[in-house]
DNA sequence: ACGAATAACGAAAACGGTTTAGTGATTTCA
DNA sequence: TGAAATCACTAAACCGTTTTCGTTATTCGT
C-alpha cells in the first residue's frame, strides 16, 4: 500500500495525497476530507524512508548516554530522563533512537552510528562526553543539538539543572542544622559539572564564616565511595554533614557507615544531590536535593524540536532550579557529641 | 556527499560503488580497493533513509518497553536489559529505536508510533504488553519481533528465563535453611510470568512436604508492597521467610520490616527473583535469584537479528536458568525463636 | 584458435514519497 | 465584460540508494 493506490482510490494525484497527509495548504475541503477517510479507513502510514528521503527529514531525534558506571541506566538520573524525554518526543511524534557508550572509546563509535547517515534530524547528548572530534563532527554535520548539562566547549543549546544553587542549598541546610565540619563526596573530577557542585558547597560555607568542607573525589562505583567515606569518617576532627555531590554515590555512603557503625543521621548527616525512588523508602529516607527531571527533559525535547523545525528556540540556555526534599537523613551534629560525651 | 560523487571521482557507476558498500561481490579487487579508500578519506556514509527505501530494510530494531510502574527504566529487570540490547545491537551495527508506555493505553499509541512505516526491521517486546490488538497488528505487517518473556498467545520466538526454576531455588533456599512457613510475594497476578513464580514456590514446598506458602499480590508500588508484607508480618502462624518475586518489590519489603521493627534476617528471611546493584551493598545483603540478564539480552538479539536476515533462528525459545546469589537476608529461623524465648 | 562461459562493470529502472512548475477553471476587480 | 489574480489540482522531476539487465572483455576448454 502506497500513496499512489491512495491516490488512484481517491482519484486525485499523489501530490495531492502527500498534501493531504502534511497538511499542506492547496487542497479543497471536500477533497482532503475523502483523502483523509479514505487513509483513515485502510490504516494508511507512508513510508518513514521514502518521507526521509524526499523530505530530508526523519522525524527521529537521537540519545546519546554516558557511561558513567557499569550501566547507566541504573543511575539515579539517566533512566528517568530518558524515560521523559522519549515520551515528550512521542506526544510530538518524534522517535528516539538511542545509544550507548560502554567505555571512554565506545562514545566515539556510539557517536558515529547514530550521526551516520543522516538518520537522525537532531539529538540530545551527555555535555560530559563533548570530546573535540564528538563536536568537530556535529557541527560539521551541522546536526542540531541541545546538551544535558553544560560544557565547557559549547557555552549555548544546553539545559542543565543549577548545580551551584543545589550544592549551596544542600550545604546551607546542613550548616543551619549546625554542622561546621562538611565534607563533600563529589564524582570524577573530570565531569564538568563536578567542580559546580564542590564550588558551590565552598561558596556557602565561607559565606557563613564555616571552613572550607573537604572534598573528596570517587568513580560511580559503590566499593571505591565506600572507601573514601570510610576515610572520611576516620580523618579528624570529625566530619559530621557530608554532602553526596551525586546519587550514584549514596550507597557507598551508607555502606561506609554501616561498616564503620556510625548510623545516619546521628554520627552522620547526609544530604545527596540528586533523587531517586528507593531513597524514600531506606531508613532513614535520604535529603536530597533532587533534580526536577521531568522539567528538565521536557525543556530539553523543546529547545531541540525548535532546533531542527529550523527556528531558534525562544530560550538558547537553561538553568533550572533543584529543591530540596527533607526527609531522615539530616540531624544536628549534637546528637553524635552527646552520645559519645 | 553522494555515492554519486564517489563514482565520479573513482570514475566508476554508482552501481559499483553500491556494490563495494554492500560487498557485494562482481567488483574487481583493484577497484573496490580504490573506492573503498576513497570512501575512507571522505568519511562517506550513505544516506539511511535512500537505502531503507531501496533496499526496503532500515537496519533498525524496534524497543517496547512496558510500563510496569511509574518509570520502568528504574525497574531492576528493563534498565539493564535496555542497556544489553542496544549494545549488543550496535556491536551488529543495527540501531535501536526506543518507545516507552506511560499507561495502558499507550501501550497501543506506543506500538503503533514504532511499527508505523516501516520504520523498523523487527522488534523485541516485552510479553506482558501482548493484547490483541497488538498481536493483530504485528502479524499484520508481518513484523519479526522476538518477546522477553512467554506470552499466553504466541507459544514462540521468546527469550525467557526460567522463572519455575527459579521460584524453586528460592523456595528450597528457604526451605533448606529450616523454614516451614513461607510466603510469596509477588506482582500484580495479570502478568504472565508471576504465576509461573507462585506455581514454582508452591511446588518446591510441596515436594518438601511444606505447607502451601501464603500468597500475596501486589502492584509494583513500593508502598503497596510494604502493606502487603505487615499484612504477612502479623499472620498468624507468623511466617519466616519470604520469597519476593520481583526485585521491584523488596524495597517495600523492607521497608515494612523497619516499620514494625522486625530485622531481616533475624525475624524474617527474604530470597528476591532479580538481583540489582544495590542490593549488594544493602545491610543486609539480600540474596536474591539473578537472572543472567546479559545473557537473555544476547539471546533475543540474536534471535531476532536472525529473523530479520530472514532465516528461522536455531532455536526458536530459550528458557534461561537463572542463579542463587547468597547473601546476608537468609538465616534459619531459629534465630528469631531464640531471641523471642 | 574459436565459441562458450565467466567476470567486471555501466545504464537505467525501481523504491515511495515531496515539491516545483504548469494548467485550466473560477473568482476578482475596474 | 474582459484581463488579472486566485485556486485546486496534475504531471513530472527529484531525493540517494539498490538491483536488474545488458554489454564488453577476459578466460576457459578443447
Amino acid at each position: 500500500m502506497t500513496i499512489k493506490d491512495i491516490a488512484e482510490m481517491a482519484h486525485v494525484s499523489k501530490g495531492t495525497v502527500s498534501r493531504v497527509i502534511n497538511g499542506v495548504p492547496g487542497v479543497g475541503d471536500d477533497t482532503r476530507r475523502r483523502v483523509l477517510k479514505l487513509i483513515e479507513s485502510l490504516d494508511f502510514h507512508p513510508n518513514a524512508s521514502a518521507r526521509g528521503l524526499a523530505a530530508r527529514k526523519t522525524n527521529t531525534m537521537g540519545f546519546v548516554i554516558p557511561h558513567t558506571g557499569k550501566y547507566t541506566l541504573t543511575s539515579t538520573f539517566w533512566p528517568v530522563f530518558l524515560t521523559v524525554v522519549t515520551q515528550e518526543a512521542a506526544a510530538r511524534g518524534i522517535n528516539v533512537l538511542l545509544s550507548t557508550a560502554r567505555s571512554e572509546d565506545d562514545v566515539d563509535s556510539a557517536f558515529r552510528s547514530i550521526l551516520r547517515g543522516r538518520r537522525i534530524d537532531g539529538a540530545i547528548i551527555g555535555a560530559e562526553q563533548f570530546g573535540e572530534k564528538q563536536l568537530a563532527e556535529l557541527l560539521v554535520k551541522n546536526l542540531p543539538f541541545v546538551m544535558m548539562g553544560r560544557s565547557s566547549r559549547i557555552s549555548t543549546h544546553y539545559v542543565d539543572v543549577d548545580n551551584s544553587l543545589g550544592a549551596r542549598m544542600a550545604a546551607e541546610h546542613l550548616a543551619a542544622q549546625g554542622h561546621e565540619r562538611l565534607a563533600v563526596l563529589a564524582g570524577p573530577d573530570t565531569l564538568p559539572y563536578v567542580s559546580d557542585r564542590v564550588s558551590g558547597a565552598r561558596d556557602a560555607c565561607r559565606e557563613r564564616g564555616l571552613p572550607d568542607p573537604v572534598v573528596v573525589h570517587s568513580p560511580y562505583e559503590t566499593l571505591e565511595a565506600a572507601r573514601c567515606v570510610e576515610g572520611l569518617l576516620l580523618s579528624r576532627p570529625a566530619v559530621t554533614g557530608v554532602f553526596v555531590a551525586a546519587g550514584d554515590l549514596v550507597l557507598g555512603t551508607l555502606r561506609a557507615c554501616a561498616e564503620l557503625r556510625r548510623s545516619v543521621p546521628q554520627d552522620l548527616s547526609i544530604v545527596s544531590f540528586d533523587d531517586h525512588p528507593f531513597f524514600e523508602h531506606l531508613a532513614p529516607g535520604i535529603t536530597a536535593v533532587a533534580q526536577p527531571i521531568e522539567e528538565i527533559g521536557a525543556a530539553a525535547v523543546d529547545m531541540l524540536l525548535a532546533l531542527m523545525a529550523g527556528r531558534e528556540p525562544e530560550r538558547t540556555a537553561m538553568v533550572i532550579p533543584p529543591r530540596l526534599v527533607e526527609r531522615g537523613s539530616v540531624a544536628g551534629p549534637g546528637v553524635a557529641a552527646r552520645t559519645s560525651a
